[in-house]
DNA sequence: ACGTAGACTTGTAGCAACGTTA
DNA sequence: TAACGTTGCTACAAGTCTACGT
């Protein structure tokens, strides 16, 4: 599909022509839009040289250390170290001007300093009033937290030796014997219920007659469901979790299921234009203490580098796969290198012809080369050498509709202006919003400022939008009722007018832009009690946008006429296309970055991946020595080794401190005393709204000295004081960086996801067929999203989907009786019954009969295994954890190992995001 | 040392496309 | 073929965390 483009394009245009095939995904959009206003703030800009030449190649595939960059982070923090950060939260009185030393508070009945006025006020309505937008379910049972930690001697340092004793209190009333060996475990899996009933549970679910069909769960917080079961001696089942154990050589056949399939060809559907800096190399030749730094390991202060750190290493992979796998990966390797080199000459090639004065950079070879280049990922360092791309596309002017609305009942006549905006507010008639009175507080705010205060309208409750409403519906029907030729049409019109927006080139390669869309104006729809819900969120202009460019590359042609972009930079140390400020809130800003399928991208996931695969070398210690301070007379360490157990063992998030136009949301650092209720003789209740005011709840067990911990921090303080007051994200973090170059709060939340997803898949899978495995890959995937409270809300039409099919399964019930009267009678040589509406039935021989009894209870397994499924996930999201937690390298290997298409667990989109982990080796463990 | 600007990841809702069923 | 249900994908909000300026 050419595309062509308005005259300042020409250097993307074209370039397409002949690629179109190639391009990773289809795009099928379609985005409303409207007019637009301004905003604005400008940034410094600094541009800051881009001049390296240095090449992608380079360290990309050469320097097999694609962890080079985290560690780079890593390395910058700990001799940088971040500086505890005070909230940025306490604007009010006592906070800051106090004169207190904000580390030293808390004495008994004082509030904290840190928060505390805020913490009051909004203690007691926001727990109150706290808003789940999620139905929160009840916790109703308590995890048992008996199992035990098992040692896995692999993993065990000189130090882990040491600190084993320590080790034995993760688990309440544990012994610590097993400890080590579960280090790398989740500790909310292990916890949590013996995961090998639930195992065999899920996976007995499906065999279950329908009556079994228990939704007990869902009554249970997501968090809590995983432990709530008793862990029994569960322990010992882990031994998977060595990720040195040898799989199975027979299921190391490369073989995959389909044709598509893993395999180390990639499926066009796959083929990247860059060959993600195969790092993804990394797993079988890379040594996970280079991951990020060198130097990092050694700098590590408290923890002494694993010995035994290399997650990988060929020496569990017999000879001949080995060859194999280098030779497979050696040639998809160089297989998409020269796809890649083609494609980039293609790019190169149009590139060159569209625009000569890009040609120097756009150089055949130079594009080749720079596609192998080791992205950077430190920040301030270089990321990209060459950028083009057309900047961003507007929606389209607002169209006045002319409807007019009604105040006291007449019809009251709007400006274009006006009317835009209230029509925003009559199409959100439907939704929740509607009900909250903050909405349309926000929303009559604003309108009024347009309207004028002479306006003849004069207040909100007097509007009735209706007509407006209507006549949008009507639109909406219109739209609906178009043949499918016009909507394909009208598609095709869309992407033509798109297309060129949707490509940038990179170092030369045509990577796919993420939201090249402008946003376009509206109400905003903050989550939870946002303060700011319903706000007009004005329309974005040209010169509210910064773009970002190569710079040798054509500026984009502004498309609004007489217009100009706000600001040009050439910065390629970050990653962003465009900005603008973000118009609700002027300190945050709006980006454009590249699709999550681009190399860049991909880049920074694995080393995401990375990162947390090397905590699993570092877990043992760290565990060990936040044990350690659970007693510690430092209350500041106290709190920090109790705050680091709860992220380690419930996945909680940071918590960063956050300001009063935001809603009142916590994570771990954050929570307040009244989130948490301790239950003894040592259980911990906790209920508050995370993040999006996703409701959390569970009640775990927890260590005694964990326990005591949480009583003391506790005392003498109000509800709404902060829990850990001598804690923030930032000390927190600083302080993990010295257990573990790069580490942060959040890599635990990834280590614990996928390690679980590791060890399940690898502790559950038995030989069946594929839509078996699919079975235990989806429960695995469940588990997660509990551990990490992944959470959708019910779909409207659940329970009419429910009794649907239970009315289907109870008619089938029906049949199959008459069908077993009949099949008696015919046994007997006599006909069969009338049917119920009296109408005379053939006569059909015993086995045909029998036949279709078999059949019958077929379908109505089906139906209710399908019943249970959907229950089951009635309030759990699967598709979180897959985009952001789980390295796909686990799951690509667990299909190849198990022969189970690839395609069964990653869609279109996961496939291209996911195309570096490809080819790694079937024997890849976490 | 601290506060915050800035950049990037994570997260859910909701719509559209697609598939299935009656 | 329309209605219904599922899945994929986009939109955009809301987190995390680092770097930088004062």
């Amino acid at each position: 599909m050419a595309v062509e483009a308005s005259d300042t394009q020409h250097m993307l245009d074209g370039l397409y022509d002949d690629d179109d095939d190639d391009g990773p995904v289809t795009f099928k959009r379609s985005t409303t839009s409207k007019v637009n206003q301004t905003c604005s703030e400008v940034r410094k800009s600094t541009s800051r040289n881009h001049d390296g030449q240095s090449y992608r190649q380079t360290s990309d595939v050469r320097t097999s250390n694609g962890q080079g960059s985290g560690l780079q982070k890593g390395r910058r923090v700990s001799s940088g170290m971040v500086s505890p950060t005070k909230s940025s939260k306490a604007p009010t009185s006592i906070a800051q001007g106090s004169s207190l030393p904000k580390d030293k508070i808390v004495p008994s009945g004082m509030v904290s300093p840190k928060k505390s006025s805020q913490g009051i006020s909004r203690a007691s309505s926001s727990h109150v009033n706290a808003y789940p937008v999620k139905s929160p379910i009840e916790n109703t049972k308590s995890p048992s937290l008996g199992d035990k930690p098992k040692p896995s001697p692999e993993w065990k340092t000189p130090s882990d030796v040491k600190e084993e004793n320590n080790c034995t209190r993760h688990l309440t009333g544990d012994n610590c014997e097993d400890s080590e060996d579960e280090d790398n475990r989740a500790l909310s899996v292990r916890l949590k219920t013996n995961s090998n009933n639930a195992n065999r549970e899920a996976v007995a679910v499906l065999k279950k007659s329908s009556e079994d069909f228990d939704d007990d769960e869902d009554d249970i917080p997501l968090s809590a469901r995983l432990k709530n079961s008793n862990l029994g001696p569960s322990s010992s089942k882990y031994d998977d979790a060595d990720p040195k154990k040898p799989i199975s050589k027979v299921q190391k056949g490369l073989k995959v299921g389909s044709s598509a399939s893993i395999k180390q060809e990639r499926p066009s559907t796959l083929s990247v234009k860059r060959p993600l800096d195969n790092k993804a190399s990394l797993h079988s030749s890379i040594k996970k203490p280079k991951l990020s730094n060198p130097d990092a390991l050694s700098s590590a202060k408290q923890v002494p580098m694993k010995p035994e750190s290399k997650v990988e290493d060929d020496d569990d992979v017999p000879i001949s796969q080995r060859m194999k796998l280098s030779t497979s990966s050696d040639k998809s390797s160089s297989l998409k290198k020269s796809k890649n080199v083609t494609n980039v000459n293609k790019a190169g090639s149009s590139f060159k012809k569209q625009a000569k004065t890009f040609k120097k950079s756009s150089n055949n070879s130079e594009y080749s080369k720079s596609t192998k280049l080791l992205p950077s990922s430190g920040d301030g360092q270089k990321k990209w050498t060459t950028l083009v791309h057309n900047g961003v596309i507007f929606p389209p002017p607002y169209q006045p509709h002319g409807v007019n609305m009604l105040y006291k009942g007449k019809p009251v006549v709007l400006t274009p202006e006006q009317e835009e905006v209230a029509t925003m507010f009559a199409v959100m008639r439907d939704t929740d919003y509607m009900q909250k009175d903050k909405f349309k507080e926000n929303f009559w705010t604003d309108w009024r400022k347009l309207l004028g205060k002479n306006h003849v309208i004069q207040n909100l409750n007097d509007c009735d939008f209706t007509p407006i409403y209507d006549w949008c519906q009507s639109e909406k029907e219109k739209k609906r009722q178009m043949s499918s030729e016009e909507k394909k049409a009208q598609k095709e019109e869309r992407a033509k007018l798109e297309e060129k927006y949707m490509w940038a080139i990179v170092d030369g390669v045509k990577e796919k832009v993420g939201n090249f869309r402008v946003e376009p104006p509206g109400l905003f729809r903050g989550r939870g009690e946002h303060p700011k819900m319903g706000k007009l969120k004005k329309r974005i202009c040209p010169n509210d946008i910064t773009i970002n460019i190569g710079k040798d590359a054509p500026i984009p042609n502004c498309p609004i006429p007489g217009e100009s972009w706000k600001d040009i930079r050439h910065d390629n140390t970050v990653t962003w296309l465009a900005f603008w400020s973000d118009p609700i809130n002027p300190k945050l800003f709006k980006y454009v970055f590249l699709a999550a399928s681009s190399s860049l991208k991909g880049q920074s996931d694995k080393e995401k991946y990375e990162k947390a695969r090397m905590l699993k070398g570092y877990i043992g210690n760290i565990r060990a020595a936040y044990t350690k301070d659970f007693t510690c007379k430092d209350i500041t360490k106290q709190q920090i080794a109790v705050a680091t157990y709860l992220i380690d063992k419930l996945a909680l998030r940071a918590g960063n401190e956050k300001d009063d136009d935001e809603a009142d949301t916590v994570g771990c650092c954050t929570l307040k005393v009244e989130n948490v209720t301790p239950e003894a003789p040592n259980k911990l209740q906790l209920s508050f709204l995370g993040k999006d005011s996703i409701k959390y709840e569970n009640t775990v067990e927890v260590e005694l000295p964990v326990y005591n911990a949480i009583l003391k921090f506790q005392k003498d303080k109000q509800p709404g004081d902060d829990l850990f007051d001598m804690l923030d994200t930032s000390k927190l973090n600083a302080h993990l960086k010295e257990l573990m170059p790069g580490l942060t709060a959040k890599v635990f939340r990834t280590f614990n996801a996928s390690i679980t997803l590791d060890d399940m898949l690898n502790k559950d899978t038995k030989d069946g067929d594929v839509a078996e495995k699919i079975v235990v890959y989806n429960h695995a995937n469940k588990q997660v999203a509990i551990i990490c409270n992944h959470q959708r809300s019910v779909s409207k039409s659940h329970s009419a989907q429910m009794s649907k099919l239970t009315e289907k399964i109870d008619e089938l019930q029906a049949v199959l009786k008459e069908l077993k009267v009949d099949l008696d009678r015919a046994r007997k040589g006599k006909p069969p019954l009338k049917s119920s509406d009296g109408k005379a039935k053939r006569n059909l021989t015993p086995e045909a009969l029998e036949k279709k009894v078999a059949q019958t209870n077929t379908k109505i397994e089906k139906m209710q295994r399908d019943m249970m499924t959907k229950e089951d996930l009635k309030t759990v999201a699967l598709g979180t954890s897959k985009i952001n937690y789980l390295d796909p390298r686990i799951t690509v290997a667990w299909c190849k190992r198990h022969e189970v298409p690839i395609e069964k667990i990653f869609n279109k989109s996961l496939l291209a995001k996911f195309a570096w982990a490809m080819d790694v080796d079937p024997d890849f463990r976490f």
